[in-house]
DNA sequence: TGTACATCAGTGAACGCGCGTTCACTGATGTAC
DNA sequence: TGTACATCAGTGAACGCGCGTTCACTGATGTAC
């Protein structure tokens, strides 16, 4: 694959698709050198473009990167969407699929992953931005409404205090333990089975799982 | 405070402490800009030195930061055995010790948390690094140990799988919304109560707390 | 106590490099008539 | 269908900058006798 065929075939002149192909240069230099490593120099040259030709599509490189974490967070809430949407096997099971999707995306995206969250943008810089990840959180609220019915009656915190629960757990275990790139711990059990379980006592916490 | 007034007075050519002072400057300037944006040069100025002196201390930039790194973990697990050894009220008031002494060294030393975690710095990097990352997760299997036997005696996990439980809990409760510096997600609830309301339940879900 | 000398811990000039960004420009594209 | 023209999306040269690292050097320190 030549340098530049980025999306469609460029054809001549003009490139065609040179804003996608900037951000997915962007995500692929990430994922090789972190968020900071990561250059709008480099990015033209691997979409087969000049320097300056970056300017057209993006204020500057903070934009850029603001928009790898726009998309990142769009595609995030689309996994995270589809594992809990697809089939009706119940809450519990639906809960279990959320979790690896959000295991997987950490894995399989860890550029994507580290401009969401590990390099410096804040949430609020896009309110698109803001959106894509509320709609990524709030497919956990639904589920934690889902399965809050399941506690006995007494005792049933606020889905959204669930919800920040179960972000917290995948989070820190996707952090330390799911990360594609280098750096992660080393632990007898893999980053699915440490979540599964965690998840599991968590649930038997809440009454919502037999102990 | 004069430039290159890190530890103790520079006395005359030679700094008489340029390593130390190097490693709080570096420290810094992470706090700042994040541990991509340290540069030695800077580090050099902040120390009030020529920016080849840190050759003499430092074989080069990616040994400066595992430097900080390791710096980080020793204080990281001093904090956190500080917290579990301090006063005999009983693991489950000490285990919520270590919970805050971890969001407080997240959110007072957010340079070091970044380098130690999000440096791209991989844990083996260094020996003594090594050394001091077990020596604080440590604290946490030290905590499940005196933990577990408050369990029904058909339900005790391995100590093992508790503390990495409780740290991925704790890891991502201090990276979503306990960081000092910018980006945190927005909570109703601080990090504290996330924390100590998650490892509640959890604890409930091991029969340790009663429902 | 004094002196010669080895070693240590800095200096400062220099290098090559790649970056972000700007600028005037120009080739390609699409639209009005 | 053909032509004039506006607009769009690139070019490429240039800028100033700060970086990491090297090098030969030199002032300060400590030690042996």
């Amino acid at each position: 694959m030549a340098p530049g065929d980025h999306g469609r075939e460029r054809r001549g002149y003009h490139h065609g698709n040179l804003r996608a192909a900037l951000l997915e240069a962007a995500r692929a230099l990430i994922a090789e050198k972190g968020p900071m490593g990561f250059t709008i120099a480099e990015a033209a040259r691997l979409a087969g473009v000049s320097p300056s030709a970056p300017y057209r599509h993006f204020r500057d490189r903070d934009a850029l990167i603001v928009d790898v974490a726009r998309e990142g967070f769009t595609r995030f809430a689309e996994a995270l969407e589809a594992a809990w949407e697809a089939p009706s096997l119940g809450p519990l099971k639906a809960l279990d699929r959320v979790g690896s999707a959000y295991l997987a995306f950490a894995r399989d995206e860890p550029a994507y992953f580290s401009a969401m969250f590990e390099s410096g943008v804040p949430v609020g810089a896009d309110p698109e931005l803001k959106r894509a990840a509320d709609r990524a959180f709030h497919v956990l609220v639904r589920a934690c409404e889902a399965l809050r019915p399941l506690a006995p009656e007494g005792r049933r915190p606020p889905a959204l205090m669930m919800a920040t629960h179960i972000w917290a757990l995948s989070h820190g275990v996707a952090s330390l333990f799911g990360r594609g790139d280098g750096g992660r711990r080393s632990s007898p059990l893999s980053a699915e089975e440490v979540l599964e379980s965690a998840v599991g006592i968590y649930l038997q916490g809440l009454g919502i799982i037999p102990a």
